[in-house]
DNA sequence: CCCTACATACCAAACGCTTGTTACGTACCT
DNA sequence: AGGTACGTAACAAGCGTTTGGTATGTAGGG
């Protein structure tokens, strides 16, 4: 009946990673259990351990996932050097899609392991401090094109980019009656058309980053 | 031995609350557990049901606690009408201090379960929409003197701000060593800097979508 | 003033259940 | 034959919950 060929060892760990998914999907990491992932797909919590050894294993695969559905999720392709792309950076990370917003709500999900875990915390600040890197590059080459001010801190905008959007992920999931896509697409380009402005102005000399 | 004078029930359902605190703080939610309070306190768990019959109740006390720890914090006396008392508003929010830093942890942990429970789901919501409402007359004031532009969204403006500020507090709370309070303090002035600027001119009959 | 009656406040222990983990058996393919 | 791929089943630990018992208080009657 179960057919153990045995080339396909990546393959089912694939289906496992689907089942983690559901999972994680509909009920968080606060109800990522051994049982709940067999009984996703039909299995036994058995077959779990023959391919992750541990909970521990399973809980580091699921992270991995995350981060590896986040990476190859399907993005818009970059409409102009500057601040358009960094607009559609941004939409990229918004919940308009089911996709997006299972990703989203996977991730909010794990800040509550994260922050209880060391180890866990450390490696969200740094996914932070990558996410954060990834926006400077279009950020000073904005400022080049003189989109926004030649003296703006392109690490502090980043930052402020991220927790922008971040914090807009969060409410939007919380109420998506609320803020439904044309909202949260209208909040986005207000606040990349704000980049433009001057913001706080700094004294030359005075701003140092990291 | 122990003293069971039954006018101080109160009193001690206030013990209990101040364990779970500090159960919340150390562990999150995920490490809520009757055990680790009674223990946090050197009691029993059948102590624990003497006060909160069941875990949904202790639970449901601890987002009590939450909500009531985060109305009843030290604020900030507003210095202006308009934009600074936002700013200031905005300030009571960031893990500046100690006390701020555990709210705002343990908010953030709650999201794991809020997200997995419709009915906190909603209510998360709701606090949400709370908080926005909060902010909305005074950038309606600041609008009114004329520290905003007439044509403002205060709705939006709003949302954007709490999104703005709790973005920065997810991203503090994973990397406190690159967000010192110097650094959440001008990323927020250089928000709301940016609130006194044009944002996105909405023309009348235009629409911009996608 | 003492004795009984009763509610409160708790502890210690055990309940049944779920958890992660492990051991053992078996079907299958090479 | 032997390794791979499972299912079955048991395990100890931890979970929320329940039970039984024991102090300690208050209240009322004699």
């Amino acid at each position: 009946m179960a057919p153990p060929a045995p080339g396909d060892h990546e393959a089912r760990r694939k289906d496992v990673s689907e089942a983690v998914w559901r999972v994680l999907a509909a009920k968080g990491f606060g109800g990522l259990t051994l049982r709940a992932v067999a009984a996703e797909m039909g299995a036994s919590t058995g077959m779990l351990t023959h391919y992750f050894p541990s909970k521990r294993a399973l809980v580091t695969h699921a992270l991995d996932l995350l981060e590896q559905d986040t990476a190859g999720r399907p993005r818009r392709t970059p409409p102009a050097d500057g601040l358009p792309t960094v607009r559609a950076m941004l939409l990229d990370i918004l919940p308009l899609t089911p996709a997006d917003t299972a990703r989203n709500r996977i991730w909010v999900s794990s800040w509550d392991l994260s922050l209880a875990d060391e180890t866990l915390t450390a490696q969200q600040g740094d996914r932070y401090a990558r996410l954060r890197d990834t926006f400077r590059p279009h950020l000073e080459t904005a400022r080049g094109l003189g989109e926004i001010p030649s003296n703006a801190d392109t690490g502090q905008l980043a930052s402020a980019a991220v927790a922008f959007v971040h914090g807009l992920v969060v409410q939007a999931l919380f109420d998506p009656g609320r803020f439904p896509e044309d909202v949260q697409i209208a909040m986005l380009d207000d606040f990349v058309a704000r980049l433009a402005g001057p913001g706080t102005d700094t004294a030359p000399g005075s701003s140092r980053d990291t």
